[in-house]
DNA sequence: CTGAAAGCGCTTACAG
DNA sequence: CTGAAAGCGCTTACAG
């Protein structure tokens, strides 16, 4: 015996069958306490730890999970979300011995499809989580199809036969409106992220109702791309404007930072002059200047609520239903009220 | 034939034997050209991936290579190392059929080696990748023992037999040193990272020597821990001493932005009082004012390397030689001249 | 050049 | 309550 133990390594050693020690370990019944305890005790000793690939190979299963994630070059150190989401989705797999075959990809939606085949087609995965979810999403038909089953983190504008597990982007939106309205802002004006993503429909959409409850008037809309650049041209065109709007809600912290330097460029004071708010937060906010106000959300929790989902569906437990996560407003230097006229 | 097709379904339709159907993919000869096409465009046309699972039990080995990667709750989201690393290190192994089986851990030194128990011990890696590298980092002996291969990110203090990857963090201190003498700096400081992590070590005799051969006296070092307070805490050290020091080196980008944000506070001018540089980038510093200046290292390049070669080990190739990065100083806003005394 | 067979390390109905 | 056996989907010496 050199090399890892195997099942049958134990099975001799305790003086049983192989199905014994299945059995012993599995906690399946059919087997006797005295005995299984004996078995546990041998197999603890010779530090035996079943095979996940042959356990996976007998009963059809692999006991991992998949995640795509695909940013262009520019953004793919700089995003906030990644790291601590596949944290929270593995914390909870790991209790219940399933691995996380997450897959990093430079580029887009092209290359994003390509990592899906490799990790489908080899059989490696039970099933996939689904980050940044576009309208009428293709991946969703495509594992359907391949009877694959998945949750989509963010909920999808088709109608979907798998759960869904996702942040109130309108609650986001709206907290960040409310705060501006509270401080006596009338012209707020937002930049924002890919609109191709669900929730960047959402949160315009979100951002008009809001404004509308407040009695504000249609706020300005500028596209941007999550990219620092954007951000920064985004501000550009809005200081531009005249009237000027008095706040701006990037959407995200690398946008709202790189805005803020494009205002100081200009001459403009962030929060004296114009305030700004990111919907997206960073870790990086509390320490620039001034300090970026931003909506948080807890990125561990919503990678743990995906996991246990996940496992939920290919468990065959019923319990798949819709997740919604909300966010916090956290308010820090960059709001304040508007400027005198 | 439902679900996935297997070999058997091909070898049926195109009227050979398993093996014919084995050997035809893997191309290890044995098997006429004509046959060989003919399988192939079969496998093609039903869509046959062998199931990487199957393939793994019979060959013993598992075409999966694990990476563990432990982080504090306040710095998961904003290293800006670990998205790149796995997306270096996955366009390498996907060329090669192999996956990444990336594990992201909140906690420290002990959740890590957790981490590893779990993936080594499940049977679910053919080798890892050590980051975070430590003095005499006690999981290399667990490998060694487990006949596990590895690659060490950063060269290990300890003698190993197994292959290293790593970056030029002695070039990368003596390039920022070198820019601050050379606009006259005379008192520079260091702001540290983690002591006990081998490139720490390793940046802080860089830059005694970078110093000395500068003919400048010996810098203060104050430690830190990579975290945007310990940087502001560093700073503000810093500001309190006289003479003071007239440029400052930090450990990360975060802990360089948050130094800058003090400095401010305290009503000290950055680039025209002290100037500030970073010994990491970070995808954020060209956009925070003054737009940061960083030693930036192709984290991708990194992790393709580290991927092809612990490859190379696996597929007990000879050829594993350690292979050293060079990082390249960018110059962005936060550096200048001293002020006159 | 090709096929039949054993085996990788498990699980799980099926007999006893 | 427990064991013997088949089978998961491949690979790879071994015969022909």
């Amino acid at each position: 015996m050199q090399g890892r133990p195997t099942i049958n390594d134990v099975a001799q050693a305790a003086g049983v069958s192989k199905s014994a020690v299945s059995y012993a370990l599995s906690g399946r019944g059919r087997i006797g306490a005295e005995t299984r305890e004996r078995v546990l005790a041998v197999a603890a000793e010779l530090g035996w730890q079943p095979s996940q690939q042959a356990r996976g190979l007998s009963s059809s299963r692999t006991y991992a999970v998949g995640l795509v994630f695909a940013r262009p070059a520019e953004l793919i150190g700089a995003d906030p979300f990644f790291a601590p989401f596949i944290a929270g989705v593995e914390a909870e797999l790991s209790h219940h011995k399933y691995a996380l075959l997450s897959q990093v990809i430079v580029g887009g939606e092209a290359e994003e499809e390509e990592g899906y085949r490799r990790l489908v087609s080899g059989g490696r995965v039970d099933g996939m989580i689904l980050t940044d979810l576009r309208d009428f999403d293709p991946r969703i038909g495509l594992l359907r199809d391949l009877g694959m089953p998945y949750v989509a983190v963010g909920r999808p504008m088709q109608a979907i036969d798998g759960p869904a597990v996702s942040n109130d982007d309108s609650a986001s939106v709206t907290s960040a409106v409310d705060h501006l309205a509270d401080l006596g802002h009338q012209r707020i004006a937002q930049v924002s992220g890919s609109r191709a993503l669900v929730h960047g429909l959402e949160r315009e959409r979100a951002f008009h109702r809001a404004l509308a409850a407040r009695g504000l008037y249609a706020g300005t809309v500028i596209p941007g791309d999550f990219t620092g650049q954007s951000g920064a041209e985004g501000m550009s065109a809005l200081l531009g404007l005249s009237p000027r709007p008095t706040a701006v809600i990037f959407a995200n912290g690398l946008m709202a930072i790189a805005g803020m330097q494009e205002a100081a460029r200009q001459g403009v004071s962030v929060p004296a002059d114009i305030s700004v708010v990111a919907l997206d937060d960073n870790p990086i906010a509390p320490f620039v200047t001034p300090a970026l106000t931003a909506v948080h959300t807890d990125v561990l929790l919503w990678g743990s609520l995906s996991a246990r989902t996940i496992m939920a569906w290919i468990e065959g437990e019923s319990d798949t239903s819709d997740v919604t996560l909300t966010s916090e407003l956290v308010v820090r230097g960059s709001t304040a009220p508007p400027p005198s006229p």
